[in-house]
This record gives structure tokens, sequence and C-alpha cells, in this order.
DNA sequence: ATGACTCCAAAGGTATGACTTATTCAAGGC
DNA sequence: GCCTTGAATAAGTCATACCTTTGGAGTCAT
């Protein structure tokens, strides 16, 4: 997944940096200067440049130099971008962005999955639900998170819309900070697995409402959950 | 907004070209053979390249060039590749997949928009639902349009969410493109500018669910329209 | 024929020096 | 005081040389 290269090194050194704050709005990057910094040539500074113009993290000017952007002109929906900010100062603010684009796509992909989804995919989601009640109730959290996140990535694939479908990096990205960083309970909630199985058994019906209501649910108890390690939900 | 220089005019042609299906998945790009092709240096191709790889549309590797990635790998979010593809043959799936996009955020941020939305915005989406209905009476479409425009961006950027926020571009096109294609009727249908009206009142009033109801009226509303001009909306 | 090994050429990756162009800022002229 | 002009600066572009990886042709032994 890393970008590979000298300049793939620069940018995974620089856009941290720029993501998390550490190199605030309207501080100039010169090239030459990072050319001896980094110890690399003008053509690798200069693509790495480009790519970080491209996520309007930074914009450069002649005469003046390479200038870190205000964050309102940053591609917020840039993966890099997203895992960048995740990392860093950011990330309180990012995860509740990305909370509240889960609650506002999810529901909305379960009930048009409940309409597309293939028999292939009903089967797998069924079996998902069904790895996620076990593993709840043994306690092992990872293997939990990682059918957790297969789980609600491939309800948001069989919603037949791509781009819903490419959000599921950054889903899996919020549910793998919550049992990183926040006290997930040893044993996740059951009410909360029930609800995986509700939607499960929903798509599998063509039944858009349940499916939609059951995921609706899901997505907004995991908002009001992150909220409090958020401190000002405001 | 659009990017200066020679990558930039190099960019703005192999974009498009890649994003339209005209240049097809798989197909492998030489930098020489580039920079013969439109007259340029090394510099200049690669730096075009490395902004196409951010976005996932190419991927390079020694001694075998740059290959154009299948559609799954696409930065479906990057800004310019959804004006790309709208200018070309995937404008119906664009469309499609904006409209679903739509949908989903829409309702949600009206919702949130009735919480957060200051003395002034409520003020200003208010002035706007009242040009909409003037507009839309006297059959301007340009200006209804714009207006229009500004009355989607305002809720959106009134949620809160930033990465709501960042969709205000991506829905404009979508705005602009049903005005432009298809067939608009020289009169924008009464019972859609009294939806934005609703909006705006709840919005104002603080009534997140009756800006949800509301916003979703028009959003599907929106979405069904477009179905047709789509052909298979299977 | 099949498999594995070697080696070469092709294409991207990096470094560097020279030159061009736009833009800021300040000095000088009105 | 304001406008013009000019010089300094940093990005942009070009040409070239060389490095590094790797696909595939060719070879050889099984």
């Amino acid at each position: 997944m890393e970008i590979q290269g000298l300049h793939g090194r620069l940018l995974a050194d620089l856009g941290p940096a720029i993501a998390s704050g550490e190199i605030p709005e309207g501080a100039v990057l010169r090239s030459e200067e990072l050319e001896s910094r980094y110890g690399v040539s003008r053509t690798v500074v200069r693509e790495a440049i480009r790519v970080l113009e491209a996520m309007r993290l930074v914009a450069s000017r002649r005469r003046v130099g390479t200038t870190v952007q205000p964050r309102e002109a940053w591609d917020v929906f840039d993966p890099l971008v997203i895992r960048w900010r995740l990392e860093g100062a950011d990330r309180p603010a990012q995860l509740s962005s990305l909370g509240g684009l889960r609650v506002a796509v999810e529901p909305v992909a379960a009930a048009m999955a409940a309409g597309l989804a293939t028999a292939d995919q009903c089967r797998e989601l069924s079996a998902l639900a069904v790895e996620l009640t076990v593993t709840a109730r043994s306690g092992d959290l990872e293997v939990f998170l990682g059918h957790d996140i297969a789980f609600h990535a491939l309800v948001l694939r069989a919603s037949g819309n791509e781009m819903f479908a490419h959000l599921s990096d950054a889903v899996g990205a919020v549910l793998t900070g919550r049992t990183e960083h926040k006290l997930m309970p040893h044993h996740p909630a059951p009410y909360a697995v029930a609800l995986h199985r509700e939607v499960a058994e929903a798509i599998c019906a063509q039944d858009p409402e349940r499916a939609e209501q059951a995921m609706r649910a899901i997505v907004t108890g995991a908002l009001e959950e992150l909220a409090p390690t958020l401190g000002a939900s405001k």
C-alpha cells in the first residue's frame, strides 16, 4: 500500500507532518531546503510536492515557495489524507467527520443492498454475522474487528454504488481506531451484535426498510459511543 | 481552478482520456512516448504521472511502464476524477453514483444543520429559498441553478461536518449537469421549490426531523428524475 | 518437452547543471 | 505620494547521464 521510491518517503514524512498540523497553515517549504534536508534531488522533491498539491495540502507559487493550505482546502476524501489525519493530532476531528459520514451512508447502503445483494453476498453476510456472534462471546477482539470490518465493507460493496464501496477503507479505519484506542468492552455489546444479524437477515430477505433501520441503529450507536472520547461533541 | 504549468496540460489531457475509457484499462503509457508526443521533458511527464498515480488512475512499474488501473482502483472521490468522468463516457455512471451519495448525505446534513446553523446561515438559507421561488416562476434557469447550488452547498456547510461540506462541488456538478443535459422543464416543478422552502424553514426552526424528511424528498425525487436518462437503472 | 538458470535490454528512478519565467519587493523617477 | 522599473528569487523546464529493477529471451540440464 505504501508508495515506493524516494518521493514516497518524502511524502510519508511531509504528508503526516502537514495533516497533523505540525507544519502549520501558511508555512512555506522551499524546494532547495527540502533537497538538502532529505538529501535527495530536485526531481524527487518536485514529485512529492506535486502529489501534495493534488491533495490540496499545499500550493506552490513562483518566487514564493510551496505554502501549506488551510484545512478547508484539503481534499478530505483522499485516503492518504484521511489516514494521515487519523495518525496525528487531527484524529478526533477526523473520527467525528467519518462517524457522521457513516451515519449518512451506511443505512442507505444497507437499504440498497437489500435490493441488489447476490446470493453469494447474502451467504457471506450471514456467515459474518454468525462469526461476529461467536467471537463476541469468546472475547477475541482482534478477530471480531476483522469480521466487523468485512461485514461493513461487504454491505457497502453490495449496495452497488461504487462511491459507497470506496468508503470501506475509511470505515475500516474508524472501526480499527475504536478497538485500538477506545476502551472497547472485552465483550462487544450483545445488542450491537444482534443488530448486525438483523441487518444481514433484512438484506437477505430483501427488506430495505428493516435493513436501513438496523444499520442506522448500529452507526448512530457507534457515533454516540465515540462522542465522549472526542471531548466537546458540541 | 485548473492546474498550471506544462504538467497541468498533460494532466488535463491524459486524465479525461483515462477517465472516459478512451485509454482503456491495462493500456501502457511509456514515459518516452509521452515525452515525444507532447514535446515535453522527462520532468514534466513524470510529474503528471505522479499525480495520476496518486489518484490511482495508473500505476507505474519498472521495466513495464505506466499501466492504466481498473476502475475499481480509482479514487472515485477525487474532485478531478469526478469532473473528468462527468465530461466523458462515464457520465451516466458517475451521475448515478453521485445521486446515491446525495440521497445518503444531504438528508442527514439537513438534520444536522437544523441543530447547528447560525442565525446568518439561516437568513441566507431563507433568502435563497425565496430566490428559488421567484426565479422558478420567471423561468430563468441559469439563475435558478446558481441559487439551487448555493442552497445545497450552504446546507452541507451548515451541517458542521467538513466532509459533507466538501461534497458541495460534486453536488453542484450534478445540478449543473441536470440543467445542461436533461430537458429541465422551463419552469422548475413548484413542489420541488416548495420542498426547498420547507427545508429552510425546518432548519431555521431547529426541527431536524422535518428538515431531513423534506431534503430526502428533494434528493430522492432528483434521483428518480435522473433514472430514465441513464438508460438501464437496473 | 519441461523446468530452472543466466544474462541482457528496456523502462522507470534519481542526480545534476543550465537555463527560463513569473513574481515580489524595493529603489528610483514622476 | 504614486507609479514605473529593475533586480533578486524561487519555482518551472530541459537535456543528459547514470542507477536499479525486472520481464523475458536464450541456454542448459533433466
